[in-house]
DNA sequence: CCTTTTTGTTAGCTTATACTAACCTTTGGG
DNA sequence: CCCAAAGGTTAGTATAAGCTAACAAAAAGG
């Protein structure tokens, strides 16, 4: 099952959430992305169904060992693009909205290739 | 009317093709772009509804004030992304496809600074 | 215990962007 | 002069990704 710009968002927020706050269920997901619960809910079944994550007996999401690879992926991505765009005055606000675009757009390959260029 | 990533590419296309060979038509598009007819057909019909292009009597698609603004910025984020990528040691190929979707991705102001920081 | 709130799902809609199949023009060579 | 090719449009379809309205189930607490 292909994963899309906006599953790669949803594992990134799994991820951030889980490292914040523990336990992540769908309404915090709810509550960190500004997304309808409906969205939300359709999102996670379609990463479940595509073995990017379960939902265990309390709601909770469990990232799978391919979600979590994926998730961290993306999240470096994250990182690196608003360092670099912080770095270049953009305000943080900004920086942080672009990188969440951009993350989606670059392919692994130049992702590395750039981040050793730039930070390496 | 707004103007998406898809919009942008085609302006951004029109732009290069102009340069490249004088007068533009959507054949011209069709064959540059990997689209079908009625992609290339339904995209102009839009750029012209925006506002961004005009077509003459000749089938020959004119970029306005607008569309020509446009194409530039996205054509100068377009070649900066290039470069960046090809001088990390990106393959020249998988630089341009990406810059192709970085380009849409980040704001003019975000650009402008990393521009000015990166290349001074 | 019953009611309200919280959480999640279903059903159905919208939009951007592509596609194929089929059709209509215009144009240009034999 | 006619027929084929080239160029472009129409109609209908698909998919990713969001939305609202309405419902269902579970938890919480007076």
């Amino acid at each position: 099952m292909a994963l899309y710009a906006s599953g790669e968002d949803y594992l990134e927020a799994i991820l951030v959430l889980q490292r914040k706050m523990g336990a992540v269920r769908s309404v915090d997901l709810d509550r960190h992305m500004n997304f309808s619960k409906p969205s939300i809910s359709n999102a996670v079944g379609l990463l479940k169904k595509g073995g990017f994550l379960e939902v265990d007996g309390n709601g909770s999401l469990l990232l799978t060992g391919l979600g979590r690879e994926v998730a961290e992926q993306i999240y470096e991505r994250h990182q690196f693009f608003t360092r670099q765009l912080i770095a270049a005055g953009v305000d943080e606000k900004l920086a942080e909205e672009d990188a969440c675009k951009i993350e989606h757009a670059i392919s692994e390959e130049s992702f590395r290739k750039w981040k050793a260029e730039l930070e390496g």
